[in-house]
DNA sequence: CGTATGACGTGCA
DNA sequence: GTGCACGCCATAC
């Protein structure tokens, strides 16, 4: 087993909203406040849209992760495809 | 290292 | 309820 490092997780902020992402039941919806508080790092929800958009990957229902406000915010495929999956799941969009 | 970016959140008018 | 400005953090260059 390799030594862990004593220094700080070389896991990026990423990894990390990956992992929570990923687990997020279907037809559920997470907050990026939300994300960012169980990735340990509650004022960092500015990096996790960031960090979404920039990934691309499409292992993460990463359609799930709304504002607080209730609002869609984005999908970098593509605002309409976040709805239509959404509405799919049983969630309403304002 | 500093600047710029971005799928946010909050406060106030 | 809506719109605007500011602040916040991680990542890229």
């Amino acid at each position: 087993m390799p030594k862990k490092s004593l220094k700080k997780p070389i896991i990026p902020f990423q990894k990390k909203v990956f992992d929570i992402v990923k687990k997020i039941p279907r037809g559920k919806t997470l907050a990026y406040k939300k994300v960012a508080e169980l990735a340990g790092s509650p004022n960092a929800y500015r990096a996790i849209g960031n960090i979404l958009n920039k990934n691309k990957n499409n292992k993460i229902p990463c359609h799930r992760v709304i504002m607080l406000n209730g609002r869609i915010g984005g999908y970098n495929k593509g605002i309409k495809r976040k709805i239509f999956l959404l509405k799919k799941e049983g969630i309403k969009i304002k």
